[in-house]
DNA sequence: ACTCCTAATTAAACATCGTTCAATTACTAG
DNA sequence: CTAGTAATTGAACGATGTTTAATTAGGAGT
């Protein structure tokens, strides 16, 4: 067959990236095919490579979106409180939810690295500094006596910390002594962090 | 050929797992091939499914033995140490040391999961389990008020919030808006997180 | 309406992967 | 010395990502 012109470039490559998402909620990341996404979307594997250059090419905007939707909640979440401290907890709250329900398209988005030590494309930079702005902006208006990199410097403690609880629980190698339950953990990690960053100011 | 004789099916077990430990270190495991291990111990990959029961038996008993040395380096240097809470940072100099310096088969040991939900081995659960013990031990140490559910709770967030720490850190996922220093990072982390654990006392 | 030219789409091929298995071989017990 | 057992191999299978030559449909020019 030639031209169909049933579908645009941008068209077939988001059919692609739904298709792919759907693949990964129903059998898990570890079953996703460049075939199977293909027929999926009623197509053959040659126009996928005809839309994305690589298979990690699909897998990066895929994971793109995957960060998208979950700052959209995150935003949206967080939009309706005032305080910044129940922000935070808020933001981590959502975080927490959303990577339990999407756990496989979410660890994707940690795991996935393009092969060749390829440098990670713009596209990623951006949208996970997102997420730590977040944070920042919030300590900030928490506490505005603190120098800039302390805030930073915070954030990044505050969200790698939160992150690495997600991870551990949801990938099943959390610490079995106590059955503990992921929102109390993150509380306890919430209040040090920021009870020593209201203690801290100014300091080297 | 038939029987050689010339190895056991432990030393040919040892043999592969040293040989993957090789390859991982120098082309990362992204690469690591069950034929490549094969060929590289003189073998072929009949062998290796004679030996072990799958690829993924290889790398559970590679991880095994990249928890194992671990976790004697960081009890040969805490055993030098005798307070406490030297004792833990001492414990997260050294994980971030080891993980900084095998990075690829440290992200092994946790992006691994064997395929099918198939149930994690004992093997794993108790090598995982050894690290939060020790933190457990030495906050107990630190507080002998405590009781142990809190304890078990308070070594679990810190634990894991080093690991998040270390885990963004070596996958280049950062926040890069100030150049950070893992040892500043998990420094706070411990700090206040020790802080709250002191500060709060027999609650719930 | 007819013809070209371009671009989309396919099918087939390739190398490599994990995995299996019959055949072969070397050792050991009797 | 023979028979049996177990280790080792090589070839095969299906599935993977990727490439490419061949087809085919659509739009532009006359």
């Amino acid at each position: 067959m030639g031209r169909r012109s049933e579908h645009s470039r941008d068209e077939i490559r988001k059919m692609a990236i739904d298709a792919a998402t759907r693949i990964i909620e129903t059998e898990g990341f570890q079953s996703l095919t460049a075939r199977k996404v293909a027929s999926k979307i009623g197509y053959t594997v040659g126009t996928l490579y005809h839309v994305f250059r690589n298979f990690d090419d699909l897998v990066i905007n895929l994971n793109a979106q995957t960060i998208d939707e979950m700052a959209a909640l995150i935003q949206r979440e967080v939009a309706k409180k005032r305080n910044p401290e129940v922000r935070m907890r808020t933001m981590a709250a959502v975080y927490v939810d959303y990577a339990t329900e999407h756990p496989d398209r979410w660890r994707l988005v940690f795991e996935h690295q393009a092969p060749g030590g390829l440098p990670t494309p713009e596209l990623m930079k951006v949208r996970r500094d997102v997420m730590f702005e977040m944070v920042a902006e919030n300590l900030w208006e928490l506490s505005p006596n603190h120098i800039p990199q302390e805030v930073a410097h915070t954030a990044t403690v505050l969200w790698s910390g939160i992150h690495g609880i997600c991870i551990l629980a949801l990938t099943g190698k959390l610490y079995l002594g106590g059955a503990f339950s992921m929102v109390k953990l993150i509380d306890t990690l919430i209040d040090s962090v920021l009870d020593e960053f209201r203690r801290t100011q100014l300091t080297d």
